[in-house]
RNA sequence: GGGCGAAUGGCGGAAUUGGUAGACGCGCCAGACUCAAAAUCUAGUUCUCGCAAGAGAGUGUGGGUUCGAUUCCCACUUCGCCCACCA
């Protein structure tokens, strides 16, 4: 007897995919068009990990149902490959962050071959090859030209020993991450993305956006809008204008305070206070997020002055403390201790006067104003690999773009990737590359300027690549707009990472190239799948340090096979709750493909008329011939009829279960119902339309196997329909309630549920149910529906 | 501190709109096959009582609405995630 091999049966069908292009994509209006897509890897060098297989087998399942239901389908891959990986890597052995990265685009290629994923191969992209990051520039140069890409001084984590500037993740309780010395913040001219300019339509669209409720809350708490006023208060010499969205509370404002960034403060402070409130700025600058997050007993200097509360006229003191913020609303707030639980503990601890509110203004105060929460995107990055910033600097200092045409900026070859003394990225010491001659519109001269040798933060790459799948080979645009209009926006994305973040700044740059006229849509992803994490088996998540990784390609080369491991990633819980891999449970999921195997492959007997294999019923084993052994199902002895009856619902009731199920993408349970059929099937026998509706239900997980099955029995992967007719029962269970109590399932003709009192009359003739009623019923609910009467006494 | 979500057998989970709680899988148990084991097939498996028919209890805890609540409402407990001195 053959045995199910899946190692043979996936080489075999990845092959065939491969000689034949088999998912390649191309524009055709005469179908309809599904466009899917999952958000694309890091390549790390460890490759693939269980937790990718989860994500983009959705895409696959999805991918592949779509195609099979007729829909001209779009299923891209791509890789996000600039990072500090890379980079670290870099300069611990010297090896080029493009040689590691070309590596380990090639292993996870290779491994998601093995996993015989319906990928078009030929839409492969990789952020940080030139033909891509040439527009991922000309994107940059777009948001330039509108104000929307800007340069401003800010504070950044600054290593005094290693001369570089850190990012937030890199800094260890106030100390480097290499070398362990303490970090200071130092101001410096760094580039951003303005994307405030768009804070009000993000917040406005994510309502019409079909996106978990979770993600769609995390966004509208990120942008965090409030609407309030700014008020002026005017002191001897300045004006502070401070934000609140309490401009009634204004008669209870007995202080002022300033964040310690403000640039008022200098000006504010007398002689006496000067040197006190310099020292206090100066550690409040210095300190990290993270102790700001610890310690949060409320620290303060006052300065010295004083300003005039303009709706009591009384004179109120100025103080300095680091609970304000300069980066939200002016930086500067009116204190109301009897109104606000911070400014009341401020108040309490420096022994400022708590006044009750006892008026509030006749006519509002001071100009209506809206704030957000977030901040613009901080874009500069003191790294190497990254994309280059298409800027140069004249002698001034003074910013100009790279033209369009001079595009790609390349990325030029060092040999040290360290990061110099200056503060500036390893692409400083390609002495040659950082000149370039170029227009100065100033003088009208040409003139040799110095490159921008800050790179781009990898979300800018991530945050057009979408797009560049409709087109990825397009030599003179980002996107060609034809094959946007066909194939945009995304229907469906999907992912476990980047709530914020990335699927905040696509939506950004989308509204952008629209109000452009580049895009012909406002909300670049239709529907969100956001997917859960796959833990060890003991809950835990998964790292090397612990020693707990589950290698997907292990699982594979086991010899349980790709199909197997798709079918259990998608059968292991709701797609977007976490899950704990159960070794046992795949071992579960390979006996019921072995199943499904030995339906068509096993080595059975025919039986009696249509059917044509029931392997339960024919394998012998002592018990006589299947046709011998009575079928039956639900207790009842059927006959062949019956048995056929039964069958053609049992089809129809499994393509519709799974066909919804599919669709809302509760895998797991699309998976359990047809491991309920294939049961069904071993009990009751199977026709070719049994086997062949199987291996079509099948495909979107088990791809390999299920072709094979369907080569085997000579059928196409055409998604199989189900008529309403086949449906119904005509024998049907009634639940018999009394006071709510289930006490007896009667089998009616289902013509019965039609007539009410017919089903009152057999409900409570029943025997059991007499024994509660006693005929006492004084009133009977019946809910045809749910097939169930409810007997009251 | 704020926001969101979750809690169901020995375990993962199912119950789509207020209508038979526990589908499906794991595990366990018994049987068939085998010299034996594995694999495979068949039957059983929420708990308590009962040979059975059946009865009682039961979806984190306590209340409520309802003929009927895992599902809706209120309070609480525990866990998870996100944000966090945002004026």
């Amino acid at each position: 007897m053959n045995r199910y091999n899946p190692l043979a049966i996936e080489k075999k069908w990845q092959q065939i995919w491969e000689d034949s292009d088999a998912f390649k994509a191309e524009e055709n209006s005469e179908k309809p068009k599904k466009f899917l897509a999952e958000m694309f890897p890091y390549p790390s060098g460890a490759g693939l990990h269980v937790g990718h297989v989860r994500n983009f087998t959705i895409i696959d399942v999805l991918a592949r149902f779509y195609a099979q239901k007729g829909f001209n389908v779009l299923r891209p891959f791509g890789y996000d490959t600039f990072g500090l990986p890379a980079e670290n890597y870099a300069i611990k052995t010297g090896v080029s962050p493009k040689i590691a990265t070309d590596t380990n685009v090639k292993n996870f290629r290779n491994q998601l071959k093995k996993l015989g994923y319906a990928i078009d191969w030929n839409r492969e992209i990789n952020t940080s090859s030139p033909e891509y990051y040439k527009w991922t520039q000309w994107c940059f140069l777009q948001l330039y030209k509108k104000g929307l890409a800007y340069q401003k001084e800010s504070y950044q984590w600054w290593c005094p020993v290693d001369q570089t500037v850190l990012a937030n993740e890199q800094v260890e309780n106030g100390h480097c991450w290499r070398c362990g010395s303490e970090v200071e913040k130092k101001k410096m001219k760094q580039w951003f993305f303005k994307i405030t300019a768009y804070a009000d339509e993000l917040l406005e669209d994510v309502d019409s956006l079909d996106w978990p409720e979770k993600i769609k809350t995390m966004q509208k708490n990120w942008i965090g809008k409030s609407t309030g006023a700014e008020i002026d208060f005017e002191t001897t010499s300045e004006k502070i204008t401070v934000f609140t969205t309490r401009p009634d509370t204004i008669y209870g404002a007995t202080f002022l305070v300033l964040a310690p960034e403000h640039p008022l403060i200098k000006d504010l402070v007398t002689d006496k206070t000067r040197e006190k409130v310099e020292e206090y700025c100066k550690d409040a600058i210095k300190k990290s997020e993270i102790e700001r997050q610890e310690n949060k007993e409320k620290t303060g200097v006052f300065t010295g002055s004083f300003a005039i509360n303009p709706a009591t006229k009384e004179k109120i003191p100025i103080w300095v403390a680091d609970y304000v913020l300069m980066g939200y609303g002016t930086g500067a707030i009116m204190a109301v201790p009897a109104g606000d639980d911070r400014d009341r503990e401020f108040a309490e601890k420096f022994d400022l006067p708590i006044v009750e509110i006892t008026k509030t203004p006749e006519t509002p105060f001071g100009t209506p104003k809206t704030t957000y929460r977030m901040r613009d995107w901080l874009i500069s990055r003191q790294r190497y690999w990254g994309c280059p910033i298409p800027i140069a600097y004249d002698s001034d200092g003074d910013p100009h773009p790279i033209p369009e045409d001079q595009l790609p900026v390349i990325i030029p070859e060092v040999e040290d990737f360290k990061p110099d003394n200056t503060g500036r990225s390893a692409l400083a010491k390609a002495t040659d590359w950082l000149k370039v001659d170029l227009l100065n519109e100033k003088t009208g001269k040409i003139e040799t300027m110095t490159r921008e040798t800050d790179t781009l933060d990898g979300y800018a790459c991530s945050s057009w690549y979408l797009w560049r799948y409709a087109s990825p080979h397009c030599a003179t645009a980002a996107w060609d707009e034809k094959a946007i209009n066909y194939w945009e926006p995304l229907d469906i994305y999907c992912g476990g990472d980047h709530a914020v973040a990335h699927l905040l700044y696509v939506r950004f740059w989308c509204k952008f190239f629209a109000d452009e006229g580049k895009l012909p849509f406002r909300e670049p992803i239709t529907k969100l799948l956001y997917n859960g994490y796959i833990n060890a088996p003991d809950g835990k998540k998964m790292s090397k340090s612990k020693g707990n990784v589950i290698d997907p390609l292990d699982v594979i080369n086991d010899g349980y096979g790709a199909d197997t491991l798709r079918t259990y990633e998608m059968f292991i819980g709701p797609y977007d709750q976490d899950a704990a891999w159960n070794p046992r449970s795949v071992g579960g999921v390979y006996r019921f493909l072995n199943r499904c195997w030995t339906l068509v492959f096993g080595d059975v007997a025919g039986v009696s008329g249509e059917i044509v294999s029931s392997p339960s019923a024919s394998a012998g084993y002592g018990r006589g011939s299947a046709g011998a052994t009575p079928a039956t199902a639900g207790g009842r002895d059927l006959r062949p009829t019956e048995r056929a009856i039964d069958r053609k619902r049992a089809m129809h009731r499994v393509i519709k279960k799974v066909t919804d199920d599919i669709e809302r993408a509760a895998f797991n349970t699309a998976i359990s119902s047809l491991m309920e059929y294939v049961n069904e099937l071993y009990k009751a026998g199977s026709t070719e339309e049994d086997l062949i509706t199987l291996g079509k239900l099948l495909k979107p997980f088990a791809p390999h196997l299920a072709s094979e099955m369907l080569e085997q029995l000579g059928a196409d992967d055409a998604w199989p329909t189900y008529d309403e007719k086949y449906l119904v029962e005509d024998l049907i269970e009634l639940v018999v309630q009394v006071n709510g109590k289930l006490r007896a399932k009667l089998s009616v003709p289902a013509e019965v549920l039609d007539d009410e009192n017919e089903v009152i009359k057999l409900a409570s003739s029943d025997s059991n149910v007499q024994k509660f009623t006693n005929n006492h019923i004084k009133k009977t609910i019946y809910i045809k529906k749910a097939k169930l009467i409810n007997l009251v006494v």
